[in-house]
DNA sequence: TAGATTGTTAATCGATTAACAATC
DNA sequence: TAGATTGTTAATCGATTAACAATC
């Protein structure tokens, strides 16, 4: 456990970490060993200065002239973001999005292991969705405690997402995955990350309005 | 057309906007009429300096003492976002994101209508989802054009995507969402807008680690 | 060696926050 | 009026980018 662990990364750099994961996996395929900042930035138009930047969070050394080994580089991004160790996780609400979700079998390479799913829906309840079992809401709390759960996926619909929030939190779940387009008010000690499509969706609707209104080509 | 509808807002007050919406819609239903920059802030967590910068590039003008009129304000986010105005939209790629996205219909509220699906699949061409059609990718670059469609969803495996991608420049659309965890690399001028999971993800399993390492609370 | 790249310090840029007169 | 809020300018903060010596 070395002292950089300790060192908080500001968000932007975390948010480019799987995207210079992401380009690694592909070279890695292609047999290349060694990368430099320079590559990843032209790869994905970002400053060398900050690609070297964001990896130096990650405590890995690179070597003037050759760069940084592509396999180590992996192994330290993935080390940083704790995705080599698996996290067990609960997810709430099983419509659309929630079903997607648990059939996306990518996420365990993110080290997401989802473990139950609740709904309220008595329709669902009982049933396995990619061998994931679907449990009534109501056994969250209990369960979570007993299975010292701290990670806790949030797809319900809008108007419920505070109220399960809150039973996520009364089972000691401590880092909410909200989906869910709202602001939970829940305790300071717990990690709420809000993965809203419609943030996405409204800066492409605008840069398309813009370019529409300019006529910009 | 006002001149403000030529300003470029930042995208970090892009972001926000549909988190005021999502604010002023329950405001609204709770049967207020005015709403304060003070009130929104101390709701969503924010600097009041910095919700009223971000509703000025709307084009609102409040009022001193009372704030905004919510309904007004609310047109002028919509209207700022062209989410008033329905985007016919593309989707490629109708695995469980995918899906999910078509049965979403919170998305008609945001402006984009689903008006055809495709995919590889031959189980999958020729049925539909959710009321819209799923057809050959060959036949996307035809449909786009004579349709007119400049709004692309992109869900497909990675290993596609750039592709399929190229297949939607091909026809014409110049925006399009990118839920692959991957670099596009397209002209200059098709808008890309990467509404990556694994981003997100990043970011929450990076604070849930730092969390467990530090031992806070 | 020559040349490309790292690691790091300094400069720049842009977004956030503070301050405050004008307003209802 | 008194008090809360807007609109706006200035100050601060933090992230990005530039510059460059050290290194292989």
């Amino acid at each position: 456990m070395t002292a950089s662990q300790f060192k908080s990364a500001p968000e932007p750099t975390l948010r480019r970490l799987p995207r210079y994961l992401h380009l690694l996996f592909r070279l890695r395929e292609g047999g290349l060993e060694d990368v430099s900042s320079t590559l990843i930035a032209r790869e994905l138009k970002l400053d060398p200065t900050q690609v070297r930047k964001d990896i130096e969070y990650t405590d890995i050394v690179g070597r003037p002239k050759t760069g940084y080994p592509i396999e180590d580089l992996i192994i330290a991004i993935e080390a940083f973001l704790n995705w080599n160790n698996t996290e067990d996780a609960f997810i709430a609400g099983v419509g659309n999005l929630g079903s997607a979700m648990l059939g996306y079998q990518r996420f365990k390479k993110y080290g997401l292991n989802f473990v139950a799913a609740f709904d309220t829906d008595k329709q669902k309840i009982g049933t396995q969705i990619d061998t994931i079992p679907v449990l009534s809401i109501e056994k969250l709390p209990d369960l979570a405690n007993r299975m010292k759960i701290k990670f806790g996926v949030l797809t319900v619909p809008p108007q419920y997402a505070q109220f399960v929030a809150e039973i996520m939190v009364e089972g000691g779940i401590k880092a909410i995955w909200n989906f869910a387009p709202c602001q939970l008010k829940l305790p300071d000690d717990v990690i709420v990350e809000n993965a809203q499509l419609t943030q996405s969706l409204a800066v492409i609707s605008r840069k398309l309005h813009e370019k529409k209104i300019l006529g910009s080509d």
